[in-house]
DNA sequence: CTGAAAGCGCTTACAG
DNA sequence: CTGAAAGCGCTTACAG
């Protein structure tokens, strides 16, 4: 049953029914109640494909997406865009068109938001890197109901917004779990944070508080370190260091970011033995380590999902009302030898 | 650009461009060769949307489904049926019907498959439970070019056919590994196998043998025992299992089903100590335990998922010839207390 | 072998 | 306040 049956059991119009639908004005009491009564009685909904099949011709629904220019260090940002352009092919026949804007610090990360907001894009897609800056964009957004989602990270912000990303904080547990059951309670324990030119990230924060969560609630107290590692500095052993490399017992390590990868490398070097090592990422060189067995386990962000999802979302949004797909919590997703995802 | 722009640059009519996209007979070489010429110029592909608008007001595309009945032990069932119908809803628009047929054994298995071969319906999605009967359907299917998918498990037919589940030979690896690192090489492993009304499924058997080909591979042999449990009698603690009960040292148990939660009551009622447990499914008693910290890890197969995989993935190949979807190999994914996925 | 028309369900611009 | 017509991109049945 189509507008056109409901045109007819209401004796109207379907342009009635469609100006009802769409609570256009320039409709009497009357028939919008007897065009609705009818529209619940036949439990008619909107066929979301016809409707976008004529409106495209009229308008393409236009994303932009302000992201990390994958470059370098940055790589992992290829992975987002991967998955935003293959939810750009699924959805150009329904007139979606995306512009992509690559920040690199936060003066391009400014300076396009506002270029966004300043174009009339339909949506947003973003990643809340920078706590003053995304409130700006956010506030601009809501004042132009402009629908936005960030992607990546969870930060606390002024308003509320919508988040597809990893809970970090219980994947932080998750890690620690994991970790616990290899090195036990005898162990000691490191969480390494590898700082860049951006200083710690949000999610490595919150990953470390997840990890010494899940042991705070345990009974046993396990010793548990934090090494902060600039990588912007040429590597040196520092006198903490030596004291967790000299440990003969088992040593249970947590990288809060992608650089796991770099940990075996210099425990070859330095002679390290009996560790274990959790990090975070499917990338090249983790997987070279796991594979090796040198990094037990990986948790994995599904990045490419989130860039896929994040447009998917505002689309069912745009076109469908639908508000509950701009909020996901992406699956902590362990990653061992045998059970590695594909991520291309 | 539409097919009205392509008639135009090939001074056609669109009847004749929808002819040659469909290679519909009644067209003279040459105008077919120009019109080819000029799609491949443009770029042009077809807009699914538009087309399935016209062709659903038609014929549905009506597509049968044939899985067990979901009730008391097959409750398993309701979930591959949830993402069917998550599926349903969202494709209804689309023109896509549902039938559903629900089977408890192979004779039921056999009738309902004969009637859905009978009336025509456009793809299938079973489940190859039974050898003999899975073959005859798949030939049936093949010979009325219907094309078919099978979800849940694997298994050898032969013909080539379509599979979306998960590999329980790397499930079973995966297995291992999260109880190697737990248990170590000082322990002792059980396969617990519980067997039902049909005997050991497939699934089950894959699963041991990666368990085992995990150990193989290393050089460390441990001791690996396995357990054949029959569900339909009482539960009876047999000499075998009385010496396992009794070892004081590590033990890992993996269950290769979805019971791994009757374990931790059997364990209790015994007396047995240092058990870690590896289980299938993410299931009300298991998670009961998994969060006791009776059971270790479970395997989630993604049933709601591979249900709704299967829909998707034949729309996509009958309305847009799409072949990659209909064979997925599910994520393995590892579930600790701390990350357990939504199922309902 | 080819074209013109009708129509899928929806939306808009125009007429009254 | 309401209706009729045109058209989105595609497909089919009919006419020639």
């Amino acid at each position: 049953m189509g507008i056109k049956g409901i045109a007819k059991l209401a004796n109207v119009s379907i342009g009635t029914v469609d100006r009802v639908l769409h609570n256009r004005p320039g409709v009497s009491k009357e028939t919008e109640e007897k065009v609705l009564k009818i529209i619940k009685e036949t439990g008619y909904t909107r066929n979301t494909y016809a409707s976008r099949l004529k409106l495209a011709s009229l308008r393409k629904l236009k994303i932009a997406v302000l992201i990390p220019e994958a470059k370098h260090n940055w790589n992992y940002w290829k992975l987002p865009k991967k998955g935003i352009t293959k939810a750009i092919n699924e959805l150009s026949e329904l007139g979606v068109v995306v512009d992509n804007f690559l920040f690199i610090d936060s003066n391009t990360f400014k300076n396009l938001a506002n270029k966004i907001i300043e174009e009339d894009y339909d949506a947003i897609v973003t990643v809340p890197f920078f706590e003053k800056e995304s409130n700006v964009l956010l506030q601009k957004a809501n004042l132009k109901e402009i629908p936005l989602v960030f992607i990546d990270t969870k930060l606390e912000l002024e308003s509320p917004a919508n988040f597809i990303r990893q809970d970090s904080h219980k994947a932080g547990m998750v890690a620690a779990r994991l970790l616990h059951g290899l090195v036990g309670n005898e162990g000691q324990y490191f969480v390494v944070n590898m700082l860049n030119d951006r200083g710690i990230h949000a999610n490595n924060k919150q990953r470390e508080s997840g990890f010494r969560e899940y042991f705070k609630k345990r009974k046993t107290e396990v010793p548990i370190k934090t090494i902060n590692y600039s990588m912007n500095n040429e590597f040196t052993v520092t006198q903490e260091m030596k004291e967790w490399f000299n440990f003969k017992g088992p040593k249970g390590v947590f990288v809060t970011n992608s650089k796991s990868h770099l940990l075996p490398e210099i425990f070859d070097k330095y002679d390290v033995t009996n560790t274990s090592i959790v990090g975070f990422d499917v990338n090249k060189s983790n997987l070279k380590y796991l594979k090796k067995e040198k990094i037990n386990f990986l948790i994995h962000q599904q990045p490419r999902y989130q860039g896929y999802a994040a447009i998917k979302g505002l689309f069912n949004f745009l076109a469908k009302g639908e508000k509950s797909d701009l909020n996901i919590d992406i699956p902590i997703e362990i990653v061992v030898k045998e059970n590695v995802p594909e991520i291309g």
